[in-house]
DNA sequence: ATAATAAGTGAGTAATTACTCACTTATTAT
DNA sequence: ATAATAAGTGAGTAATTACTCACTTATTAT
């Protein structure tokens, strides 16, 4: 698609040779913070634009259209981070302190939610859209497959050969665990961002736990 | 607040007095049809009108604005249904056949399956709009608390003192069961609806001993 | 210093939006 | 059968939408 293409070079435009004005990090900020706030759909380009105090034509002028502009506040989030991360957190976890299974969630939980806390905004800018656009589902699900549940499989295949894991498929118990996690992150930081009296690592625990070994006495 | 009784009549004219119109009932199909499929805010209303062969005013005689349809469409649903389907699960479930805490989770899952596969579109709707409005998840979710979470308790409290549930608080294991079978449906139903290669009977398993053991062998 | 290019502007536009209203047609009560 | 009420219509409306374009201002390369 040439679509894809025309993303790749927003993403590098927009990272790597970092020449963005101050106009346009101000319409991306403010993009963000109102996509995440009202939802893409329910967001106009007037709006924007007098929220960053910058002509609407300014907007166009840099992102051509407001599908573009959505897609030039999430791709880059997706596409660097997601390697970036995948990089990251199994390198630092697997190769330093190779722990029990449940050292190895409790690092991925911990990573990610760090992640996410950084930039929630743009996570509930996913979430939301993820749901609403079965385009950008078709193009970030599977994104998100190549690029985690591969390398997810591989440490899980570690652990049940170790012997700490049950004996069922793996990407089953990937998928449990990505379930869990993800219907988590989902209610934490979208469906109520703001709830204040969480303690962080009582709530990790209790997830890993659960996960590990489940509600049975 | 007079929305709530306002909807509240439009319940019990919907619901109760089943005095729908030919044209009220092709509106609002065509409506769940059209939200489902491409969001509340991405469907116009004369776009409803058109596929429902209606004029559009009818629309607006009926629902008076665009939000009231919304409401019309998703509110019965979830107020009638989930009181109703809160006393048969537990009265069903509980008094006749007492299992073990596996059978009642069994029972629980395969009734709200079976139920959201009658409701598919509108649970779709649900899952999307409770993302993207605030209004409505004010509303809803103290609704849903107050119907389901108190009866819950009470089951995983039961189960406790027959010694077969891990000592943790009950509203914590609560949330632990809601956010997997949450994260369950919303995967299954809302993330990939045309999913055809799964054993609904494995799925269920498969998730039951999750929640009951975990991943630990 | 000058020319070339890029960034920024804002009035203008066609299309679409949710909603109204005067009117017609069907249904119900008498 | 008739009057009263409810259901249905569709042209019309003000507001808003995403987007354009001729033009001005700032930045960069020479």
């Amino acid at each position: 698609m040439s679509k894809d293409n025309l993303l790749d070079a927003i993403i590098a435009q927009t990272k790597l040779t970092k020449k963005q004005t101050d106009k346009q990090q101000k319409i991306v900020e403010t993009a963000i913070k109102l996509f995440a706030e009202k939802g893409y759909a329910n967001t106009s380009t007037s709006e924007i634009a007098k929220a960053a105090m910058v002509a609407e034509g300014t907007i166009f002028r840099h992102y051509g259209t407001k599908d573009n502009l959505l897609l030039s506040v999430i791709l880059p989030f997706i596409k660097d981070s997601i390697p970036t991360m995948a990089e990251e957190v199994f390198s630092e976890i697997m190769s330093k302190n190779i722990g029990c299974f449940e050292d190895f969630l409790r690092a991925l939980l911990k990573n990610r939610i760090d992640f996410i806390n950084e930039n929630k905004e743009i996570f509930q800018i996913v979430v939301k859209e993820l749901l609403y656009s079965d385009e950008l589902r078709k193009e970030l699900l599977p994104f998100f497959a190549e690029n985690i549940l591969d390398r997810i499989i591989k440490v899980i295949n570690m652990y049940k050969e170790r012997g700490e894991l049950i004996d069922i498929p793996s990407n089953t118990i990937q998928r449990m665990i990505f379930t869990m996690i993800g219907g988590y992150f989902v209610s934490r930081f979208v469906l109520q961002p703001d709830n204040l009296d969480l303690d962080e690592d009582v709530e990790i625990e209790t997830l890993i736990r659960f996960m590990m070994d489940g509600l049975r006495k």
